[in-house]
DNA sequence: CACCTGGTTCGACGTATGTCAAAATACAAG
DNA sequence: CTTGTATTTTGACATACGTCGAACCAGGTG
């Protein structure tokens, strides 16, 4: 799904959509911006979800490939379909399957935020 | 796999919590409580006041130094509680105020997680 | 075409969540 | 002990969220 309206930091480039949590307070909208994204994480199916895709060999996974989660297929679907809208992974569909797989970028993001946090 | 069970020997209730989310596939308990921590932060008001604690000098911060946040004072006080049973940090009363302060390790175990998985 | 399988969307339902005003608690100072 | 300030708890409310089954769409195969 080319629907990129979401966010503008899977761009090469990355910008990191916010400073580090300990650098300075969150403006409302760095906070509106950044919480979605730990929104998307902050489900456990998701994140087994998220998990899966991203531990899968190639970096992709399909669905039919990491749908034991637990729950009905609609709500597999449901779930990728949030984390698709957060910007964390992306699908595209190859004949029968559909694929996903993880945005690097974002995720590496992420992970800026909280680590210069902890280590400052 | 790396067997280290030392891990945190700085504060009591901090677990080593979950392997890096590309490492392989999170399993049903990982994920709960994984997510238990990112939905923390998933609410933009929590991310905000998480943010004011973190980058306060001395790092910590007394209620009233970082209530404006655009809500009312209820409800930053319930932010703060579910951030505080999140793990993400902890309070003490001193005389009239109530200093919050962020648990680093914490943090630093929710970082290796993404940035692990970022640069794997 | 009809049929099957993989996946998404729709519609509904119960629960969780964010929010506030009002009441309650904790402490300091008269 | 009474008043005043800082913070939490309570109770109520609207909205958001996770979940499911049923219906629907997309491709491959006969």
């Amino acid at each position: 799904m080319s629907n990129v309206k979401v966010l503008p930091l899977l761009e090469p480039g990355v910008e990191p959509c916010c400073p580090p949590l300990n650098e300075r307070p969150l403006t409302a909208e760095e906070a509106e911006r950044t919480a979605k994204m730990f929104k998307a994480l902050g489900d456990p199916v998701r994140l087994r979800l998220f998990s899966a895709v991203a531990s899968h060999q190639g970096g992709e996974a399909c669905v039919c490939d990491i749908s034991d989660v637990g729950v009905s297929q609609p709500t597999v679907s449901h779930h990728l379909k949030k984390l698709r809208e957060a910007g964390l992974l992306s699908s595209e569909r190859r004949g029968t399957w559909v694929y996903y797989r993880v945005e690097p970028s974002v995720l590496a993001a992420m992970g800026q935020i909280l680590t210069k946090a902890a280590t400052a």
